[in-house]
DNA sequence: GTCGCGACGTTCGCGTTCTGTAAGATCCGG
DNA sequence: CCGGATCTTACAGAACGCGAACGTCGCGAC
């Protein structure tokens, strides 16, 4: 919990620990920072206004240290300017002052919930007949050929195997391949165009990324074709 | 809003569709289920003290027929206790009386932002006979044939098999499929027939798609159960 | 420091598909 | 048999997906 107000601080704290938390607190950006390095905490919880300094620049830092760490922004700010530019900075969710701490500690819960079970993102073999993804090495192959998978199309590549036979928006492919909450959809159009150009034998005619019209795309694995 | 006091179901309304909310009051929590399965509502404001029904067996049939249906609770009772049985009975939130109709707002919105993104993906295997749609991949169809159904088509056919049995007017089809609350209710009667045309053997003397004179049109599950 | 390359996001044009509306034909209830 | 509701067909505009090309950025080589 970063603020530097210890009236919030201490409020915010016997609320989270009344919920089952353990709470470490920071008084400026760099405590928190330091306090991280110490002990990589769950989620943190960071005021923007910070006397003073820009909370931004500890988020980014945060981000950079230690990426995947899921942070919840509190701020005065509740244009939605500010909101972009927290939600763009990393933020996985915001509450803007005056809030209540009961409200703060269900944000908090439901960040948890929402990225605890992806937080350990166990290697894996994504396997789909000829084509496998082996998410460890980040390396995926088809027919025993390796591919040349850029990062991102490694990424879509895997999100979509890991949640096969589902239709996928591009806005939410962007939000959870990319981590986008707005964005210009083409973007998903032209990757998955890519991707296929890489697994599919005939980019024009898909057998496993598959169109949804007017929705998305689909993952359809080859192998067990129902 | 399922409260047995009409005092406060009457203001809690109010704020509610000042805050741009669709509310349905049920009195009691048989006329709660009734309503949640005439038309599942985004959230259910649910007070515990229902005049000498217990409101959480209300609540676990609700979370039976409804999974992820989000539940705030209202209650009386501030004790701890209570509140961790509300929670583990699956409410997503709770406000105790005396509350400020401001708060409960609050509540509703919150945990309506929370739930929004993660609620509509919930993928379903509605079937009838040889009729199966997944509303997972967003695919149908018939005699084991994949149908080619259109975002609209489909989006009807699924709303359609979510509530079989019941006749809806057109202007009402447009309002939950369509999302319109006014427009040309042609519209409806065209896509009815494109539909027929795709789930029909005959289209001329459908078997499930019926159309209810003067009223609108029905959804009649064709296998000879229930 | 500069150059070249690859990855990535964006933009544009084109062909296809979808969709709402209109208009005439048909059917139903009284 | 009549009036209104429903069905059927046709059509044009809009939406959509695709393919290609462009500009930018970061990075490594020289």
């Amino acid at each position: 919990m970063v603020d530097d107000d210890p009236t919030v601080s201490d409020v915010v704290r016997r609320y989270l620990e009344q919920d089952g938390c353990r709470v470490r607190l920071a008084a400026d950006g760099l405590a928190a920072l330091a306090a991280v390095d110490a002990e990589v905490p769950d989620l943190v919880v960071l005021d923007l206004m910070l006397g003073g300094v820009n909370g931004l620049d500890v988020c980014r830092r945060l981000r950079a240290d230690q990426p995947g760490l899921p942070v919840v922004m509190l701020t005065a700010l509740g244009e939605e300017s500010d909101r972009v530019l927290g939600l763009e900075m990393g933020a996985d969710d915001y509450v803007t002052k005056p809030f209540s701490p009961r409200e703060l500690v269900l944000r908090v819960r439901s960040v948890l919930r929402r990225t605890a079970p992806a937080a350990p993102p166990r290697p894996a073999l994504l396997r789909d007949g000829e084509l496998v993804a082996d998410t460890g090495r980040r390396t995926a192959e088809l027919d025993g050929r390796p591919l040349a998978l850029t990062v991102r199309e490694f990424d879509l590549l895997e999100f979509l195997m890991r949640h096969p036979a589902r239709a996928f928006s591009r806005a939410e492919l962007l939000d959870r391949v990319w981590g986008w909450q707005f964005g210009d959809q083409s973007t998903v159009t032209v990757h998955v165009r890519r991707l296929r150009e890489k697994i599919e034998p005939d980019p024009a005619a898909p057998r496993r990324l598959l169109t949804v019209w007017g929705v998305g795309y689909r993952y359809e694995p080859c192998a067990t074709s129902s």
